[in-house]
DNA sequence: GTCAGTGCAAACTTTTTGCAACTAC
DNA sequence: GTAGTTGCAAAAAGTTTGCACTGAC
């Protein structure tokens, strides 16, 4: 099944109304890779689509996009991050404290059937992995800072 | 060694100053349990403690209790959430999306190996597992609520 | 024809910033 | 004494809301 179908279907049972923005927002989406805030999808509409819808549309729109769980909604650092979700390899973000890069692990961790074990009356239907830490580049430099400082001292 | 010294060692380190308000922060977090955000912290403060600080020290300190991993920082829904984290038992956060309730549930997935070893230039400092899903009063109210639609179709 | 959905702007919420006063060092 | 820190208020950033208009059903 397609993404627009999988969507179609959502409003439907739903009771909502398949209008061109629901549906020009989903493919934009589905035409972008990795993760994306707001401003980036409205210009990605906007220069390569040449379609213009507002602010609240693209928010309301998202929301639904999430409850159909088409996409995945993140909130690493300031604003908050979007990616596609539906037929996409389960993969955990790795991400550097010092310069915030954000990079995918891929991997599948079968979380489903450890938390299924310890709580049975919780029914899973996703997760986010999020592990922090220092990245090559960071971590070297970090080193050498203090390196410096000792030697202030 | 306790909160404190951790803290102290990692202002002087830092080159901050160890403040009156700093520790009276970090103290007030460590009586509290569970997740808290601004609000609720400063409330605490005041209510508990009678003590008085501005809402941009408070971010200011959480900032600095962040980086000294001596709190964690979590997005789930509208407003940031903070917990104590310094000799806390490993946990995850299994979210209803309905109700949007947080339970804990405790546990280490020894993470550590397993991403060090496919991603040798990373550093992992600490890791969070969102868990997402319905939990059992959600997922029962909503059965109930499509056999409604269902019988009214 | 009706009412959900859209666009726009204003409102609201949360966080950050600028600046004078204060105080840890 | 100096420079980092605080408190306050204003500003900024991100998201939500109200309302008139539009269009999917």
């Amino acid at each position: 099944m397609s993404v627009r179908e999988v969507f179609a279907k959502y409003l439907e049972s739903n009771r909502k109304r398949k209008t061109p923005e629901r549906f020009a927002i989903l493919d934009t989406i589905y035409t972008m890779s990795g993760h994306f805030d707001i401003d980036a999808l409205m210009k990605t509409m906007r220069e390569e689509r040449s379609i213009r819808v507002s602010r609240a549309t693209l928010y309301n729109t998202l929301q639904l996009l999430v409850e159909a769980r088409l996409i995945m909604c993140h909130k690493f650092g300031v604003n908050t991050q979007y990616e596609k979700s539906y037929n996409v390899d389960p993969h955990y973000h790795v991400i550097c404290t010092e310069c915030e890069e954000i990079t995918e692990f891929h991997g599948n961790i079968k979380l489903k059937e450890l938390v299924s074990l310890k709580k049975k009356r919780f029914t899973v239907t996703h997760y986010t992995l999020y592990i922090y830490g220092l990245c090559g580049k960071c971590s070297a430099a970090i080193k050498r800072r203090q390196k410096k400082i000792v030697k202030k001292k």
